[in-house]
DNA sequence: CATCTAATTAGATTATAATCAAATTAGATG
DNA sequence: CATCTAATTTGATTATAATCTAATTAGATG
């Protein structure tokens, strides 16, 4: 079972040895060498814990000489510790997403009734809206063409050119004149 | 060993079936068995896992005849999300001190300059300051006893006394005229 | 390329915790 | 007070994960 990102993201700071960690990083980069004698612990037991810190992405690094030093990314804890608050609260259905890439790109073509502002021109903007769509359709479940276009509509008109992508980009499949979801596995996206 | 609150929080949403539960109450309260239908799991699974997010203190409950509806105390959740971001942040470093008691003795007895006002006649909040002193020292390593006073300095003129204390309530141990921390466990304190 | 330093990985041990079935408890109500 | 319903506790099982020592890897530098 694959965990989502933000129960990773709890489980990462539900230790007391990385919340100090954390604690340590906000005054400054450290080494671990340093940081495991200001913990009193091992050297493998901090590097266990920073890969953990860095699953989640909180912490990124840079070498210099033999030495790697830890920086925290606030930026991105600050996202993250945030995003429980964001869960289910409707702000269109912003909810599920947990990817801060795809947070702005939505939040900057979305409107607040949920529509589309202009299709995106770029192919990463682009995929992540139409992933957008795509998302609030049923898995296993057949739709009709007009079915489609009237899920499409909900956020721009020009459903044909959508629904399109749709297909094209491996959203969706079609058989018989009937639409369904590919396996997320298909999607050109995550 | 007791974990710090902050610990506890994260450790609590660590989890994927209550970060779904609180999912769940967002859209409004919940008794025991709806929650249990709708995850797929036992009512008592349901009763561990509001019990942790009753730990933390973001759930509350009330009876409605022999049901009781569990209610998400959004304001508490919001509160601790934050938590992590203040850390290290705070006035005078009262940034660690996530315990409320605890920190009005702080404010109270230690000056902007960080320095102590006066210590502490009643046992209980001598040991808190004791406490604030001593958690600025590293685990694990030794000090000579000339470094211990140069540290305690920093509070307050007396440092033979306070020294003392230190040893005498189990914050530190001497052995060979070093002196060095001891396992939290072994403090009278939390 | 030999060697040094710091970080990581492997493997073992131990502690913690998620889940369930069965037993128990706590209120409500006839 | 007998009985019903929903919640909780107990005890067992299983999975996860924190930490250590020992071995290995990755860069830097003479």
């Amino acid at each position: 079972m694959q965990l989502s990102r933000l129960v990773k993201f709890h489980k990462a700071l539900g230790d007391e040895t990385r919340i100090r960690i954390i604690s340590l990083l906000k005054e400054g980069p450290l080494h671990g060498q340093a940081i495991a004698g200001k913990l009193g612990l091992t050297a493998p037991t901090i590097s266990h814990h920073i890969a953990k810190l860095r699953e989640i992405d909180i912490i990124f690094q840079r070498r210099e000489k033999n030495t790697i030093y830890f920086y925290l990314n606030e930026k991105k804890l600050t996202f993250m510790a945030e995003a429980i608050l964001r869960l289910g609260t409707d702000e269109m259905k912003l909810a599920q997403v947990e990817d801060e890439e795809k947070y702005k790109v939505i939040k900057n073509f979305i409107q607040a009734d949920g529509s589309l502002k202009t299709i995106p021109a770029q192919r990463k903007k682009r995929l992540i809206i139409l992933e957008h769509m795509v998302k609030q359709l049923d898995i296993g479940k057949k739709y009709t063409e007009r079915e489609i276009n009237e899920h499409i509509k909900k956020f721009h008109e020009d459903f044909a050119t959508i629904r399109r992508e749709f297909v094209m980009c491996q959203f969706m499949f079609r058989q018989g004149g009937e639409y369904e979801l590919n396996p997320k596995e298909m999607w050109p996206i995550n």
